[in-house]
DNA sequence: GCACGATCGAACCGATCGGTACGACCCCCT
DNA sequence: AGGGGGTCGTACCGATCGGTTCGATCGTGC
């Protein structure tokens, strides 16, 4: 409960404070879940500041869309990176990460892809689009790092390994999803690129 | 246009026509993009008789969905029967249905799926577990007959690569995400049941 | 031949939606 | 000291939503 009435805090702090409010509630609720009166309420801001800071509803979602996704895939990066030098390794650990996220108690799926999904029109879908782009850059740096025959269609196949791991995780199966996944990838790894060895 | 005012065919031709139409506005316009008054008048049905029939919307949503899961399972399981008797090409022709889907010019991804995503109480989430299970069903019964080592895990990853391959189709790479699918599944599942060969 | 059931079309309801307007407030800068 | 900008809270707007009701209409079975 910081600010009071007028504002100490400069105005991007304000947006910054909107927008990650904003992230939990789209999020768990649905784009459509959520009025954004009760949106005002819950961030602790006016109709008018949030108007004034993203101009509509759909561009506080393209808002939280686009941030998300910076977000989410920097995570995934790191734990990636964080991993070592050698692609399955690397690879274990992004599959490792989703199941953490899996296992977080509100869990619901991928936002940006769910968002994606709940609006037909432009801005959400074409977020999501990007997001799976930013996905298959990094699938793609593993795949050719190790050598892979076709790096590209190795990406492409883990992509959708993720996704699918993702909706199943949210509408089937939490358990298991992460780790059903990272051995599917790895298998596909292998497969992949035969010849690499783990030598020094 | 066959009905004029009162009706001459019985309540359960009515009943399915809105059935028919519903699905086709729902899928296309998500479940909160088309007002009842708007499907009435698409469908060629009173509000009257579409609330008799469904009680609700979500009654409606409800019958459209689990009509639709069959449908499509059922659609499924038949090209992978048609396809012969052995594992691998039963298992392909799963993906070259799934590829038929995708290439569809208003294909938006798994109806179910997406129904589920974007409703975030119960009738939705339900069936769309349901739907995922009867895939669960028919991608274990092929990994059964392929004599995998474990059959359920090489059914919950085949799982995954369908529903991640849909994802992909719909937000990121219509084109390939079928093939793409498919050369994976056929990966898996010849690491998963090396034994095997097509001996007659 | 007549009542019944299914249907249509349109009016209607309260609720809620996204978005705007306005007066009051308070902090920062000059 | 004082003014301007960011903010709050609330009231308000037109549109639309899901759902109900009603009179008129028409085919079918008794």
């Amino acid at each position: 409960m910081p600010v009071a009435k007028g504002t100490s805090l400069d105005p991007a702090r304000t947006r910054e404070g909107i927008l990650a409010a904003a992230t939990g509630l789209l999020y768990r609720h649905g784009l459509d879940g959520v009025g954004v009166s009760e949106l005002c309420r819950a961030v602790g801001a006016s109709k008018e500041t949030l108007y004034r800071h993203f101009g509509s509803k759909d561009g506080l979602i393209a808002a939280v869309l686009e941030e998300r996704s910076a977000r989410v895939t920097h995570w995934i990066a790191e734990a990636a990176t964080a991993a070592g030098p050698r692609p399955a390794d690397r690879l274990a650990a992004v599959f490792d990460a989703l199941g953490e996220w899996y296992a977080e108690p509100d869990f619901r799926g991928c936002a940006i892809v769910n968002a994606a999904t709940q609006r037909h029109a432009d801005p959400a879908r074409a977020i999501a689009a990007t997001h799976l782009g930013r996905y298959l850059t990094m699938l793609g740096d593993i795949a050719a790092d190790a050598e892979a025959a076709d790096p590209g269609l190795l990406a492409r196949q883990l992509l959708m390994l993720l996704e699918g791991a993702t909706v199943v995780a949210d509408h089937h199966d939490t358990a298991t999803a992460a780790a059903d996944a990272k051995a599917a990838a790895l298998a596909l790894l292998a497969t992949a690129a035969p010849t690499r060895k783990q030598a020094p």
